[in-house]
DNA sequence: ACAGTTGTTGAAATCGTTTACAATTATATC
DNA sequence: GATATAATTGTAAACGATTTCAACAACTGT
């Protein structure tokens, strides 16, 4: 057991100079190759492995990437998470993942930890709250890129999905199914993706001349109880004849409501949802759901910030990116 | 915009040396007030952020933690990922994830890059293979601790579930309602979990003088897919009068399988699962389950591991703790 | 007035790498 | 065989913090 194992003490027991270990170890081409086996015996017997803080502190790069999502419990967020770690892996980088919950005091103070930790760039979805630090860490040479969500005035990549066209094209397919009183469980109205679906709710209805009925819309948090109880009060409406909810946990709690009342989809009442769990297509009949390219939207923003990174291109001298990715609307038994 | 602000720098602008800066930063005590909000001033006004490579580096701690576990996208990793984050934040550690996604090859070279990065600490739901690496590591002042599987013959504190106490608990339980022909739908078995959920299935069997009939257990693979495919296949034995599922991923599948039978639980058929997912309480009538004490599991590891690491016992000093913690069976309507 | 504290500071070594540069040796060219 | 060129190595200076040590100042009690 070695107490202290340094690139000097495989230079020792190799008989060469630290600049030569470092050059095995880091593939230049001009090492005679018996310096090579020589040192690369030494590293094999004392398991020696580089210490990255040292690499890290004299090369000014980390070779990682943080990210900021809200909850990896969400099986939205978790799977971008994913993306982004495979992405990262495929291009030599590593992930430092953190739980922002949502809290723009939480954001801030990772975003101050990732900085710190001189991370090569950052993927966050935003609270939309943190502007002015966003923006110093961009000047400051860290290239940041948004995902899912946006903070409005920011010069920097984002990754959306359009949510709003996605949300009216389920309620257009819905009223021209004949459906007249659609309720819709949104989500918080202090998030980007909450107001656009309900927006695209009142596109679909505005566009096709239907109006929208006292009540039938009801205020979520994107959780599985608050499905479940504004589901409950919306099937009090004996008018009600279809349910569309902004997201799957939600919907969760919705179509356990429905069942509990003996009701049959789509029969007795039409069901739909943004997003596609598994679960969506398990059940009989189907249910009808809008589909995220979510795995999709975090390789993308993996992607593109670590273009910018190793371009060099830091943080502003490109144009920023705004990419939209489309969401698709997956017709089942339900509606 | 500095090109380069370091604690040089700040030293500079507050007229002060950078011995001082850091004892500011470090919330020395004896630095004059004076010349500790001059400094702050200049750190406020620059918005300085510390070199936690340089600093990592001078101090030999990262104060960071390495975790690797199969994969966030399930719900029983991303649980444990969540309560190790807490906790390291809590005792104001960071943590680095991996998905490690069960392959020894994944498992060995994450492990490679933590130690790399002199991680203070891994916590790790190991696959079995690499007990030499492991071992070399302890060895060498990485405390590591192992949790929900465990590594035989490895000297390092773990925390497990009594998974096959639980086990034989339900299906005890199942057995003394009545139920003669109970299918199992297992786990992998080359993992710990998959073996000892099989065994406890046995166990009750045997402990109640109940023969297993030919045909009763079924291996999957706790993916969903798996199983909806292995209850259709145990659903064509007539004989069959409930279906135990050994964790709560093909538990969905199986769920849905029955459904689309026009089977009814409990009447038809009797339902219970190790795991307790969500949807066990919501469904009516509620699914029988076991609930893993998950997030326990994680910030208990992690509480483990902080203690370790803090106390400097490094690795062998104190005998390594084994920790059970107990599932515990929820009797609903389904059984 | 003096020694002994206590509080407050700065100079310089250190952590473990990479890398610019110089130095040396081997090979090719004429 | 002299010279130019290429291959191979080593020396030492970074990177940006922390921390040891010594120095100095301001008190304290005698």
């Amino acid at each position: 057991m070695h107490r202290k194992l340094n690139i000097e003490k495989v230079a020792e027991y190799a008989g060469v100079s630290t600049a030569t270990v470092s050059r095995v170890l880091n593939n230049y081409p001009f090492v005679k190759d018996e310096t090579r086996r020589k040192v690369l015996q030494v590293i094999r017997e004392t398991n020696y492995q580089v210490n990255a803080v040292a690499r890290n502190l004299r090369r000014k790069k980390t070779h990682s990437i943080g990210v900021i999502i809200s909850n990896v419990l969400s099986s939205f967020y978790s799977v971008i998470a994913k993306a982004v770690e495979d992405a990262a892996i495929r291009n030599k980088f590593s992930t430092v993942l953190c739980n922002g919950g949502d809290s723009p005091e939480k954001e801030l103070s990772y975003l101050k930890v990732l900085h710190e930790n001189r991370v090569d760039g950052i993927i966050l979805s935003p609270t939309g709250k943190n502007r002015d630090y966003l923006s110093f860490l961009i000047s400051s040479g860290i290239p940041i890129t948004l995902v899912d969500r946006t903070v409005k005035g920011l010069q920097c990549d984002t990754v959306l999905v359009n949510n709003r066209e996605a949300s009216r094209e389920v309620v257009r397919y819905m009223l021209r199914q004949g459906y007249r009183n659609i309720g819709f469980i949104a989500g918080p109205q202090d998030r980007l993706t909450g107001i656009e679906r309900l927006q695209g709710y009142y596109d679909a209805h505005e566009n096709e001349g239907v109006p929208v009925h006292e009540g039938l819309v009801k205020m979520g948090d994107f959780l599985i109880e608050s499905g479940k109880a504004r589901a409950i009060e919306l099937l009090e409406n004996g008018r009600l004849d279809a349910l569309y909810v902004s997201n799957s946990d939600m919907a969760t709690g919705a179509y356990v409501a429905i069942k509990e009342k003996g009701l049959r989809i789509p029969e007795d009442i039409g069901f739909a949802m943004f997003d596609d769990p598994d679960w969506a297509s398990l059940v009989t009949p189907g249910v009808s759901a809008v589909r995220q390219p979510v795995y999709t939207l975090g390789s993308t923003a993996a992607d593109l910030l670590v273009k910018r990174i190793v371009d060099g291109s830091g943080a502003i001298d490109k144009e920023p990116v705004k990419i939209v990715l489309e969401a698709r609307f997956i017709k089942r038994g339900s509606v």
